[in-house]
DNA sequence: GGGTACTATTGTAAATAATACACTTATAGT
DNA sequence: ACTATAAGTGTATTATTTACAATAGTACCC
């Protein structure tokens, strides 16, 4: 919103409340509903991909959207983020961050609603969503091909890509999204999916393994028509030692 | 909150909230109210300061809090930021960005109050704040001797310090804070506040003046009692163009 | 079995960037 | 004119990044 229209858009409103707030009946403002919208970021065939439901209820009936729903008066709102994506897809114990708060005056039909964003990244083969609650369908969706959303979602869904290939950059969040045992040019394919760069194979692989943050397993490739690739599998114990001194992953 | 509370959690409003929501008459669910906090970072004498206000209001009527306020029924999350701050301090126009949202059931006495932090940096010396609507008096305090605060406004405090870090390094939005000319050590000395960091002089301006987002002046410091320093401004325009062409502020 | 295709992995030289630190310069104050 | 103080410059060293060549391991084909 430019500066223009910000500050008509405020004396619009204080002409409508020309008493400040104290004096008007607390009431008035306790009309809100909060909701939370989830981005569920899967990974899977070089692709990234966004969980995606068939809104089975209305407002926007038949309409994709992402999983979200209101939040109970008498309930925390990070507790209502994972209770909404599980009555929703089935999807339990997902750990979520909030990337932004939502709040245009018109964005929800019925009435005020303010909406938080969360996100979170997950192995599509670790996971099976299936529609539940009001939702009358669960997918996976390829980032490449979003479909209309309900409400806000494109907006609440481009922010969180945002926010996401932010974050992938800092901190080493990508290996959510591998199997557990992965090699280092699936790896290189994550990261060239997730921020849309290439890398050379070579450095990537040097860059990585220099932060010791990858522990060689044993165990190779099987059943591949070329040389097997050493597997990996990610040290969280390392990192967070290395994060208690002060490390900072980058890339 | 750990997994083991967030799942206790769950499992404890379902139980409150046996049906599904589209069960339940709508309006129970819009009885929230929203409101915004906003935490303005000014500089001066080396330190870096908060703005804080002392609420001549109840709840914690006496106590030191941010800025903060419900927004109305009928406002935009953003207009009503602007507004807020306005209204309690005289400072307009001030361009915030989000932080977070905080959403503890029990964060506010008066009911379900579910609020968006706000930050925003400024030179101290270009704004004259006054306590104005219910707020008994405004301060800059330094970020070193902040006192207790009202609701939860200490963690809306230390997490918008924590994303202005994380964003100064990032982007040169560091600038706001300084004078329209200022000298290269000012500069300096203003990321070392911020960032609680010693750089090499010789370095930190061979690396700034790379970047070419500085213009020299045709001026000098004056009344120094050493050789004084050349004046350098932001240059905005050179700024937004290297953005577009993918360019990446780094610290 | 030997050759081929394909990707993994290692190696290395060159280019770039970061760091440390010594040196020179400009002003004010005495 | 001499001193104190901080500004500003130069440079050698070290570390990091980049580009790309060379080597290695497995499956498949003949």
């Amino acid at each position: 919103m430019d500066e223009k229209t910000l500050q008509t858009e405020i004396l619009e409103r204080k002409s409508q409340f020309a008493v400040p707030y104290y004096e008007i009946s607390y009431d008035k403002f306790f009309q809100f509903g909060v909701s939370v919208d989830c981005v569920v970021f899967g990974y899977h065939d070089n692709r990234l991909k966004i969980l995606l439901i068939k809104r089975g209820a209305a407002p926007y009936k038949g309409m994709w959207a992402l999983p979200g729903d209101l939040v109970y008066p008498n309930e925390n709102i990070d507790v209502a983020a994972q209770r909404i994506l599980k009555d929703l897809t089935g999807i339990e114990d997902l750990y979520m961050e909030q990337t932004q708060v939502y709040g245009q005056v018109d964005r929800h039909p019925a009435g005020r609603v303010i909406t938080s964003g969360y996100y979170s990244l997950i192995d599509i083969a670790k996971h099976d969503p299936h529609a539940a609650a009001w939702a009358d369908g669960v997918y996976w969706v390829d980032l490449e091909s979003i479909p209309d959303l309900a409400f806000d979602h494109g907006k609440i869904l481009n922010g969180a890509l945002e926010i996401l290939q932010q974050r992938v950059r800092h901190r080493p969040v990508g290996f959510e999204l591998l199997p557990e045992k992965f090699a280092l040019a699936d790896l290189q394919a994550l990261y060239e999916a997730l921020l849309n760069e290439r890398y050379d194979k070579a450095n990537f692989r040097k860059r990585i393994l220099s932060m010791n943050l990858l522990i060689s397993l044993k165990e190779n490739q099987k059943d591949v028509p070329h040389r097997p690739a050493r597997l990996y599998k990610f040290d969280k114990q390392r990192y967070d030692e290395l994060i208690s001194k002060g490390f900072s992953f980058e890339l």
